[in-house]
DNA sequence: CGTATTATTGCAACATAATTGCATTAATAA
DNA sequence: TTATTAATGCAATTATGTTGCAATAATACG
C-alpha cells in the first residue's frame, strides 16, 4: 500500500509543522474548514501515525492530539515525558522532564501517560 | 438541593466500597444490570463527586473511573499520585507514589493526571 | 500522452462514552 | 396523610472517533 501525495495530506502536514505543538483533530479541522472532510483529517492523521511521522496521544480531556515525531526512532515512540495542556490557549506541549515511576513488585509497565493542565506563560 | 437516600444510590455506594479500586461506569452498570438505568448510574456517580464522596478520573482509555475519596479533605481532592490500569483484569488503582513535576518559568499548574498501563502482579 | 491500478476521498452510517429534557415516581418534611 | 421536589427511566442529543462503499484522482507503465 504505497502512499500518495494529496492536497489533504500536504495541508495537514503543513499545519503540524507550523504548529510546533500537538494539535487535536478538531483544531486541525477548523483550519482546513471547507478544504476537506472531517473523516479525511482523521485518516490523514492516522496514516501519519502508521508511518511514524506523528505521535498520537490521548490527553486528559479525552481527545487525541497529534504531534510530529522529533526524537523518536522508527519503532520506539518517545512518550515518557510530561505533557502540558494549557486551559487558556488550548495548546499542548511536551515538557522536557521525563516521568519516573516505580511500580510495585510484580507489576509490568506497558505505557505511560502523564498530563499537567494549567496556564502557560502567555495565558 | 438536599440529597435523598435511594436504592440506586445505596447499591452504587456498596459496589464502590467493596471494590477498593476505581471503577468505570460500565463496570458498575454490569453489576447492577436490571436494577437501574444506565443514566442513573452516571447521575449517582456524578452526584457523589459533587458531594466529595468520590473522585472522577479520566483514564488513558478515554473513560471516567470513580473511586471513593480516602485521603481527600472536603475541598482538596488528592489526585497527585500515579494511577495504574491493568490491561489484563482492567482494574484501576492508585499508586502510593506522588507525581513530581517542575513546570517551566511562568507556568501555573492546575491539575495532574498520570497513568501507567501494564499488567498487575496477578495478570 | 493515454490508460490501468488502487490509494484516497466524501458522505452516510455506526460505535462508544457521556449528557440533557421531560414526564413520572418516590423520598422526605410538614 | 399529603405536599414538595429530588431522583428515576426513557428517548434523544452531544462529542469524539471509526467503518463501509461508491466515486475520485495520484501514480506507474505501455
Amino acid at each position: 500500500m504505497k502512499r500518495r501525495n494529496t492536497p489533504a495530506k500536504t495541508a495537514v502536514l503543513n499545519i503540524l509543522q507550523q504548529a510546533q505543538s500537538a494539535l487535536s483533530q478538531d483544531s486541525i479541522e477548523a483550519e482546513v474548514k471547507g478544504e476537506m472532510d472531517r473523516v479525511t483529517v482523521y485518516r490523514v492523521l492516522n496514516r501519519f501515525c502508521e508511518d511514524g511521522i506523528t505521535h498520537r496521544i490521548l490527553a486528559d480531556d479525552g481527545k487525541y492530539y497529534f504531534a510530529l515525531c522529533l526524537n523518536c526512532n522508527e519503532e520506539n515512540h518517545d512518550h515518557d515525558h510530561f505533557h502540558f495542556r494549557c486551559l487558556g490557549c488550548q495548546k499542548v506541549e511536551c515538557l522536557k522532564q521525563q516521568v519516573q515511576v516505580i511500580l510495585p513488585q510484580g507489576y509490568r509497565q506497558n505505557a505511560i501517560s502523564s498530563w499537567v493542565t494549567g496556564y502557560c506563560k502567555n495565558c
